[in-house]
DNA sequence: AATAAGCACT
């Protein structure tokens, strides 16, 4: 029975009654699934899908393209209780039914008893050591074959020669002789070499050489082709082998099945992927520890925690213990999905199971609690490592010194390095000493950064452009520009290429060196690094230059400009213009950034309090916002608008590493205005006025008084 | 003869 792939597709259409209890698992997928039954009937899929009528010669990716544009939505807290329970009430003996994967794994072939397989062992060897480069080398050893080949043999060599070069060579030969008749096996070898050299091109090419010569394809040469199209992301040809594999009539098994769910999954194909296996699931299909990791991972990479339970409820239903690489997976997959609450307790679940960590379920946890500063449960694993022997390698020393940086470990970062140095297998690399620089940069320290920056210079460690801006962060903080400067030659000089990121920090020094001689020795790196930028310092710092330039260049520096920066940018220019006392433009800028949404959060209200929240702008900006808002509210008040009893604005406490004493700042300023708010006495970082401070505040003052 | 896991700059 050739089942061909509209005809699968169909019934997954129609056929509701069989996925529709598996579906009451997941609500919302129930409820996309009823609607897209429908959709045979000419109604359409959802309000943004147009209806899909020509769904015989439409290919999969589009018939599946409606459940791939939703995205699975947040989960009630109760779910578990649904998921633990999947009663199997769908199952209608009398009625045959059609399936999306075979039961059964395809077969291996018994290996028979091969007398001559030491010889051919040896000279596989042998093939092996000669010349790879040398395909005539090659060829001559050919000659030296022990006679009468067998298929038997003929795998063996196949199986045991690398790289993919000679395998492909070899099976060429083969061919050529025509000693045997060409069988699927020996092209499913061969492939299986090509794979591991990720050469899709050649398994492609060898694929359609089976088709021409009525070579088979089977399950095995479907499987490793997807896979090996996943491995070099070439996602379209995956999704065409697959359907091709439909096409011929034959259906995939569960292992062709896996690859196929892994490519959605790389794709971040949500949707399809769980209709997909729940369809599967729905016709008795007992996924393998290996789908549940796929689909973990895909969870993982969603930031859907809830998907990510219900994976483990699914193993836990079909009786699934986790190992080794299921947990690392889950793990990381939970991390995340910023969960670090829930990856911990994997993690003792896992110890507690008797399955001990690798490097790599560490290199996961440690990630997670560092991103999470949980710096007494970092220290708290480390400890254990030590304890226990946990093995360690060269990423997790790595990983253990970007945590230090993320919980502000100088110490026990320092004593990692040392012991980083003194190893024979993990020698600190560029990533190791980018950590080191992170952490120096961070609490300032000129000394230490500058020594392990001549450190890399004399080791010939490779420099990047995210050591370079620690470097530029810390020299700049501390005022250093001749060390600045020269850091920074030598980083171009060598070949790194500045980011955006890094010129915002050579921004942040430009209007942090306002005033000084060194502020054109800045100027003249960010000149090299982008000198549109100090074009447009340039324009918006000469008076003359109309708002309407200003907001033509402003909109091209930072459309040009990746998303991260472009409010540190506006941040240092609305800086820069008020050092120099151009508080007019600083404003336009201001306008402009908030304009552009780079300021989203800055105001809030309610019926009873209006709140001004500076916490994520720099010193000149939160300045700027807070003459703003005095200029409104003296506005409002004077056309005597209704307003709130309390006023309330926002610098937080400055307790993060990298605060720039914006509550002090903001103090002072307010001094200045003589606005009426007052420092909050239980809240640190939030100032307080009442109505009345306010009014009475714009009735004695002059509105010259106020920037507007 | 085929399927799953780890390194970055508030």
């Amino acid at each position: 029975m050739a089942t061909s792939l509209s005809s699968v597709i169909h019934i997954s259409f129609v056929d509701t009654k069989t996925t529709r209890t598996r579906f009451s698992i997941l609500k919302s997928h129930r409820k996309f699934f009823t609607i897209s039954s429908k959709s045979t009937s000419n109604v359409p899929i959802s309000e943004t899908t147009p209806p899909n009528n020509n769904i015989k010669n439409s290919s999969l990716s589009d018939q599946l393209a409606p459940l791939a544009n939703t995205t699975l939505p947040t989960l009630p807290e109760n779910l578990p209780k649904v998921l633990s329970k999947p009663k199997p009430t769908w199952a209608n003996p009398t009625k045959a039914k059609r399936h999306l994967l075979s039961q059964q794994r395809h077969k291996r072939s018994s290996v028979l008893y091969n007398p001559q397989m030491k010889e051919f062992q040896r000279f596989a060897q042998k093939l092996n050591n000669c010349d790879d480069s040398s395909e005539a080398e090659f060829m001559a050893c050919l000659e030296e074959i022990p006679s009468s080949l067998t298929r038997e043999n003929a795998l063996l060599v196949l199986n045991s020669l690398k790289p993919w070069q000679k395998t492909h060579m070899f099976l060429n030969w083969i061919k050529n002789q025509d000693l045997l008749p060409m069988e699927t096996m020996f092209y499913n070898v061969t492939m299986k070499s090509l794979r591991f050299g990720r050469q899709f091109g050649v398994i492609e090419e060898l694929a359609h050489q089976m088709i021409d010569n009525g070579v088979e394809l089977d399950n095995v040469t479907y499987s490793t082709i997807i896979t090996c199209a996943n491995k070099c992301n070439l996602f379209d040809k995956a999704e065409h082998w697959f359907e091709r594999m439909y096409k011929t009539g034959l259906m995939p098994d569960e292992v062709t099945f896996s690859a196929i769910l892994g490519v959605y999954a790389r794709l971040g194909k949500v949707e399809v992927v769980i209709s997909l296996f729940e369809r599967g699931r729905a016709t008795g299909w007992k996924p393998d520890l290996i789908t549940c990791s796929v689909l973990g991972k895909m969870f993982g990479e969603a930031g859907d925690f809830y998907g990510i339970r219900y994976v483990l409820q699914e193993m836990k239903s079909l009786g699934l213990q986790p190992n080794l690489v299921v947990y690392n997976t889950l793990i990381e997959a939970t991390g995340k999905a910023g969960k670090p609450g829930f990856a911990r307790s994997l993690f003792e679940e896992m110890i507690d199971s008797g399955i001990a960590p690798n490097e790599k379920t560490l290199t996961a946890v440690i990630k997670i609690y560092g991103k999470a500063r949980w710096s007494k449960d970092a220290l708290e694993v480390w400890q254990r490592m030590k304890e226990n022997g946990w093995p360690m390698d060269f990423i997790l020393y790595n990983t253990l010194l970007n945590m230090c940086a993320d919980v502000g470990l100088v110490e026990e970062a320092e004593t990692l390095f040392r012991d980083m140095k003194q190893s024979e297998q993990c020698k600190p690399d560029s990533w190791s000493y980018t950590a080191m620089l992170n952490i120096y940069g961070s609490e300032g320290n000129v000394d230490k950064s500058i020594k392990l920056f001549e450190e890399m210079c004399k080791f010939g460690i490779e420099l990047n452009v995210m050591g370079c801006t620690c470097l530029i962060q810390c020299l700049g903080k501390a005022m250093e520009i001749d060390a600045l400067v020269r850091v920074f030659d030598i980083y171009v000089e060598r070949g790194v290429k500045p980011d955006d990121k890094l010129c915002g920090c050579l921004l942040s020094v430009v209007s942090l060196s306002q005033g000084s001689k060194d502020q054109e020795k800045v100027l003249a790196c960010l000149q090299r690094a982008n000198p549109k930028l100090v074009a447009f310092i340039q324009l918006i710092v000469d008076e003359q230059t109309s708002f309407e330039t200003v907001k033509e260049e402003f909109r091209g520096i930072m459309s040009n400009a990746v998303v991260e920066v472009r409010t540190p940018f506006c941040n240092c220019l609305i800086d820069i213009c008020r050092n120099k006392d151009l508080l007019g433009r600083a404003h336009e800028l201001l306008y402009l950034g908030s304009l552009y949404g780079f300021y989203p959060s800055l105001h809030h209200k309610s019926q009873y309090e209006w709140c001004l929240d500076v916490r994520r702008l720099s010193v000149g900006a939160a300045l700027t916002a807070l003459e703003e808002w005095m200029a409104t509210l003296t506005k409002i008040v004077r056309r005597e608008e209704a307003l709130p009893d309390l006023f309330l604005a926002q610098t937080g406490t400055g307790a993060h590493k990298f605060a720039h004493g914006l509550n002090i700042s903001f103090a002072s300023h307010l001094r200045k205005l003589d606005a009426p708010f007052r420092q909050s006495e239980d809240k640190v970082g939030s100032f307080i006025a009442t109505k009345d401070d306010l009014v009475s505040w714009v009735q004695s003052n002059s509105p010259a008084s106020i920037a507007t």
